[in-house]
DNA sequence: ATCCCGGCGT
DNA sequence: ACGCCTGGAT
């Protein structure tokens, strides 16, 4: 299937003469970055914005103070992203490992499948945080997939109609594109950009999409007007 | 009312 | 496959 990786280029090239780039990730610093991605489960950037300016200004931004600090009092400083008690958990959980294994660049430097190995072990770390952490905390080359990277896709005709699971998209993606860490931020980036801008679960605007030229679900709709 | 850069337990 | 976790924006 050589066609699909000049798919993806076409994909990639259209929504990235459309935004530009997305200089992910929103925020700076590792430990902001793990945070935040667990913080954005099912959960809008914005209120996670609200939830890591709270553990800012109480200086707790650190992964000591986060090793220290009480899960109730964590749950309330991150109550604004929602579902703030398992999060606060999770996050626990999560700092714990980070401590016990001797810190952040300890994780740094272990190659990508050890990583995400050790990720996925800790209890509320699913494979998009521990592609989402791997990627955009420590910059190793993996193809973080989600809801919209499905959608988009699905809609495009490309994953029509199969399940899909979460390996087998990510292999679709890691197979058809250079492995290229500065490439897989963009174009993770860009696809969120374009679900939460035009492809969006409901009432997408599909007539301003950067897309429509090379998707079927906008040809469908199309012809019902 | 419905959704948001999911993950877990049943 | 489904219910649950939760606040905030639209």
């Amino acid at each position: 299937m050589k066609k699909m990786r000049e798919i993806l280029e076409k994909v990639f090239s259209l929504l990235y003469s459309r935004f530009g780039p997305q200089h992910w990730w929103p925020g700076d610093g590792e430990l902001e970055i793990i945070v935040g991605a667990v913080l954005t489960q099912n959960t809008s950037w914005r209120n996670v914005e609200r939830a890591i300016w709270n553990l800012k200004e109480a200086g707790l931004l650190d992964l000591d103070s986060l090793h220290k600090i009480s899960v109730e009092e964590l749950a309330k400083l991150i109550r604004p992203s929602g579902f703030y008690r398992i999060k606060a958990a999770r996050l626990k959980e999560l700092i714990k490992a980070l401590v016990d294994s001797g810190g952040i660049e300890r994780f740094k430097r272990m190659g990508i499948q050890e990583l995400r190995g050790r990720l996925l072990e800790i209890d509320g770390i699913g494979p998009e945080t521990a592609d989402s952490i791997a990627l955009y905390a420590f910059g190793k080359p993996i193809f973080v997939v989600d809801a919209y990277t499905r959608r988009i896709f699905s809609r495009l005709g490309i994953f029509e109609g199969s399940d899909l699971s979460y390996q087998e998209v990510q292999r679709f993606f890691m197979e058809n594109l250079d492995h290229d860490v500065m490439k897989f931020n963009e174009y993770h980036a860009l696809l969120v950009r374009l679900g939460k801008t035009h492809c969006t679960k409901r009432d997408p605007d599909c007539p301003g999409c950067p897309l429509k030229a090379i998707c079927s679900f906008f040809k469908e709709r199309s012809l019902c007007d």
